[in-house]
DNA sequence: AGCGTTCTTTGACAGTCGTCAAGAAATCCT
DNA sequence: AGGATTTCTTGACGACTGTCAAAGAACGCT
């Protein structure tokens, strides 16, 4: 018997935690709507709770403080952001193909999500001033620097050849890219956006060895 | 006699623009200092004044509001900024020498001018959320492409050959090392940066034709 | 139905922010 | 030397910030 009850309240105990850890999601989830509008700078708490359905106060009963709700908002941000072209590596059965598809997902989602993009830039660089970011930041940014390799040493595999750069380098090199052509977007300078795209493919194979 | 009173107060009016002038630089260097250290979210016009010889309320003698000090700020980063390299381009008599005395000079400011870079970083991004920022960015992101492109397109010179990419792609992929670079600098990962250190005089020759 | 727990709102707190006005201090000019 | 200007300090304002406590609402369980 005490070992039902134990296992009632074991389910409870879990159940309870399932839900404070949805609702802690919920929040994150606003809380990175509204760092995608106004950057972090002008993000406050108050904000947030009125890009959610909660008050203010409520931030507090889910979250130690300001820094634990952006972390966990962080946190969950990366989980969307590394595997974007996954699907695109797996389903190219050329060279040609993985480069076409990267591509077009490359400037797809910096015209459909720039706002997230912009935010991630945003907390990257507020990892610079703020240490206490910086752990999180180095992850997630190592993770992405997997997921570019990913793409390139398969891309090499289909062209017959080896990458010419180290991971760091190969992401560091595209991300540039990706950065540059984000400021142009948000820029509205069109042309300009469309002159790097066409460049990135070229660029993918300055990469590769030969 | 209307005229020498005139080139009179023509002169004091200069000598009076010319001093407010000077002030209005030596508060943008005060502005600078606090930027680089505090980062954007984190700068306050009393702040800055503490960085100062003066009170905060000067900053409204001297600057319309605290929009108005920043911009300010900013131009007067890029004069130092946009024309880093051009010793090194002017005094190489080889690729060799080139390449090498940009790599030395690139990773030298990466590390004697970390904080002054991350605050450029944070401007910039800065303007991708909001737009008064924008077109001083732009403008000292073009000047900065330029600075880039006089570097590679000598290096190609002296090789014997051309660059191979546009300019901003250039620009965009050394940015993007020197901004990776630059994360585990301050993150004091320093093999990491050594890493980078070695690639990009190879990166350098993955952007020349041929 | 009623009790206990969990969740949410409300309002207040101590600080900080940008801005500005009033007056002190310094400087300039004759 | 003394009046006029420029320069700077001080203190205040309303608004906004993160945080927290108290009280109310909703829920689960017996």
């Amino acid at each position: 018997m005490t070992e039902v009850a134990e296992t009632k309240q074991e389910r409870i105990a879990r159940r309870q935690v399932d839900k404070f850890e949805t609702r802690r999601r919920e929040l994150a989830v606003a809380t990175l709507h509204t760092l995608a509008d106004l950057g972090y700078a002008r993000t406050s708490l108050r904000e947030i709770a009125q890009n959610s359905e909660f008050s203010h106060g409520v931030l507090h009963y889910y979250f130690a403080d300001k820094r634990d709700l952006i972390t966990q908002a962080v946190r969950q941000y990366e989980e969307v952001c590394v595997t974007r072209y996954d699907d695109v590596v797996a389903n190219a059965g050329t060279a040609e193909e993985l480069r076409n598809g990267f591509v077009d997902m490359f400037f797809g989602t910096l015209k459909a999500d720039a706002h997230l993009h912009r935010l991630w830039y945003d907390l990257r660089n507020q990892s610079l001033f703020d240490e206490s970011f910086r752990n999180d930041v180095l992850d997630i940014d190592g993770r992405r620097q997997e997921m570019i390799w990913r793409v390139l040493s398969r891309y090499a595999e289909l062209s017959g050849t080896e990458p010419a750069t180290s991971r760091a380098a190969a992401y560091a090199t595209l991300d540039g890219v990706f950065q540059l052509a984000l400021l142009h977007q948000l820029s509205e300078m069109d042309e300009q956006v469309v002159g790097l795209a066409e460049e990135l493919a070229r660029l993918m194979d300055l990469l590769l060895a030969k």
